[in-house]
DNA sequence: GAATCTACTTGACATTTGTTAGTTAATGGT
DNA sequence: ACCATTAACTAACAAATGTCAAGTAGATTC
């Protein structure tokens, strides 16, 4: 369970043995059913979550209560309403379980503790904050710049197993567009 | 020329004597022409800026000699390309003084130091980083979720001295859309 | 297994946005 | 003041995307 999370540490950063059993100690292994919502808006997200297995989506409702999906993630990645979670804000976004999801979970407060423990988790947890920030950015200029196709074969490029795992319909929402029109495209994109 | 600095900071976090001195000491004046580039592309961002007066934008080519206008900024705020600024690795986007400006910029290094020797300073420098991340959130579920129209009166509802100082080229650009469309958008705006 | 839902698709049509080309207005340089 | 350059607007047309209504297939429920 908790091999995934230390490789993607060790990616980025050297791990010792205590670091490795402060990880373990303060990451909770929790199972999620398909659909299940872990996060609801409205309150203070409780956790950051690591996906060992499954896919998870962002999401809300406007005024006229039309939902609308604003991330998308799979394994192996960190995953939570970030501004939220750090500053312990109540969050307008729900966090659902699109596929059932093994995940290690950690509080606010004890990824602190951990900070200040171990200093190869400072320097992990900063670089899994930038990389969330410089994926809003490269989100936002590709809505800005791309057309809806170029979006879409963009995402099936860099992620060819969403589309087994995610509904057409989230996957539509999350590129700025209805499925109506992702379903032409899906088509065009087949026929040649 | 520091009274917009310290008032935006307080507006956050207290700022005993001591902070006043080490702001005044680190954050160095700059005055900028028009047009003028203070940040290169391939460069590694040299410094974080707040803008005292005037307007700057972040931009960059595509492939084929396009430019994009990504980042548009008024008094009184921060600006960089934070996510390189703060990792000081080579940014792919160009700062640009779109009108006179007058600033106040500091290195990453010195940043570092003041924040270190100056709590209040360290709250604030994360809170900037924080309202820099959810701004690019907002950009992004903007740009997914709403028409051209929508996001140019949100625009202008948002900062009505935008048209008096910022070529339209820019803010269309910036919105995610052609100069033409935006002419068009304006003009039936105009008339009702 | 029949009935009911729901996701996804399809097609016709409306609307929005992009493209191209030309015009006018404003700007900057000499 | 003149010329050259660029920004902004306009118009006609093309292409992309949204809207609405309907149909199909697969899943779920009873």
């Amino acid at each position: 369970m908790y091999e995934a999370l230390l490789n993607s540490i060790t990616e980025k950063t050297a791990l010792n043995e205590n670091d490795q059993v402060l990880i373990k100690r303060y990451f909770e292994p929790v199972l999620y059913p398909k659909n299940r919502i872990i996060e609801a808006e409205g309150d203070i997200p409780k956790y950051l979550y690591f996906i060992v297995s499954g896919y998870l989506r962002l999401f809300h409702y406007d005024d006229k209560g039309d939902e609308y999906t604003t991330h998308i993630n799979c394994p192996h990645g960190f995953f939570s309403a970030y501004t939220h979670f750090v500053n312990q804000t109540p969050s307008h976004e729900n966090i659902e379980c699109i596929t059932a999801c093994e995940l290690l979970r950690i509080t606010q407060a004890d990824l602190e503790k951990l900070q200040t423990e171990s200093e190869a988790m400072k320097t992990f947890s900063l670089s899994v904050f930038q990389e969330s920030m410089l994926y809003n950015e490269k989100r936002a200029n590709e809505l800005a710049i791309l057309s809806a196709e170029e979006r879409y074969r963009k995402l099936i490029a860099n992620y060819p197993d969403i589309l087994h795992n995610v509904p057409v319909q989230y996957i539509a929402s999350f590129l700025g567009m209805k499925p109506e029109s992702l379903s032409r495209i899906r088509r065009k994109i087949l026929n040649g």
